[in-house]
DNA sequence: TATTGTTATACTCTATAACTATA
DNA sequence: TATAGTTATAGAGTATAACAATA
């Protein structure tokens, strides 16, 4: 596997030095987002890691904050001081699971859902896409689910 | 400009859409491509922002430190602890700069030189390509480059 | 025994402000 | 006056370990 096959546009450099490029392109996109969506939920009176807490609670269906824990691929332990925020903010409210006294689902509130809703589009819009006509952001949004294997973690 | 044109792709969702499904995956790759270097990094024994500095640095062209910082997009306070710990494993020497004594250069080891090329190996290499074919490889460098305008930042 | 949420604690990363030595 | 590097300090984010309540 990997035989270098002669393609028109990898004939000079290689699979291995377009990966890299495809990385180091990533990697500077990557930090333009986050930076550019931190500045706005920032705008919004939230942390970025609440911000982020708030778009993975789902409205209408209370989650306990260990399901939310495994969402945000972080220790149970952050999530108490997060939702602490939230329900400061009145965003969020802990709510006792009648099923398992040891659940707390976490309720978003009305003025959280609006707050949500802001956060959602924060993170999907982005100047950064300008620049690509609407041919390409297909072509991109076809091949991008195609990077990390889906949806699936890398190891 | 921004006319919804009826493209084969775009004709059910829409440019908006298609923005936000970019978006939603970059964020996904992006998390992906930042813990897979992380852990790496990591176990060459840098912490990953140490590992970021060391990249960042030229091994042939010792910089000042506040060069290093507007590398890093960072303040210079930040760049004092990363480069004392980088000096403490050997991999960077501080040095005085001959016509302005205020500067200190940042000299790449010999250890740093080997090190900083695994850091470079580890950034490059991902196995989250795995799934592209050379072609889809070779559309996506290309296109990459587009999103947030080449090389500028957003704002 | 195992699990949930919490607390205590520690480490990393980053920023601001003030200090010093130069320029 | 302005700049480079440093120091002190603080806040955010994340992790591990131990605890009480519950299963």
């Amino acid at each position: 596997m990997a035989h270098p096959t002669r393609h028109a546009s990898t004939a000079g450099a290689g699979r291995a030095a377009a990966g890299a490029d495809v990385v180091r392109h990533l990697t500077r996109i990557a930090g333009a987002l986050r930076q550019a969506i931190d500045e706005d939920v920032t705008a919004l009176g939230l942390t970025p890691a609440a911000a982020r807490a708030l778009a993975a609670l789902d409205p209408d269906r209370p989650m306990p904050a260990r399901h939310l824990a495994d969402e945000l691929a972080c220790d149970r332990s952050n999530v108490t001081a997060l939702v602490d925020r939230l329900e400061e903010a009145g965003l969020v409210r802990r709510a006792p699971d009648p099923t398992d006294r040891r659940l707390k689902t976490l309720v978003v509130t009305d003025a959280g859902r609006r707050v949500r809703a802001d956060v959602h589009r924060v993170m999907a819009d982005s100047r950064l896409l300008a620049g690509l006509t609407d041919g390409e952001l297909t072509t991109l949004r076809d091949l991008l689910p195609k990077v990390s294997g889906g949806a699936a973690p890398i190891d």
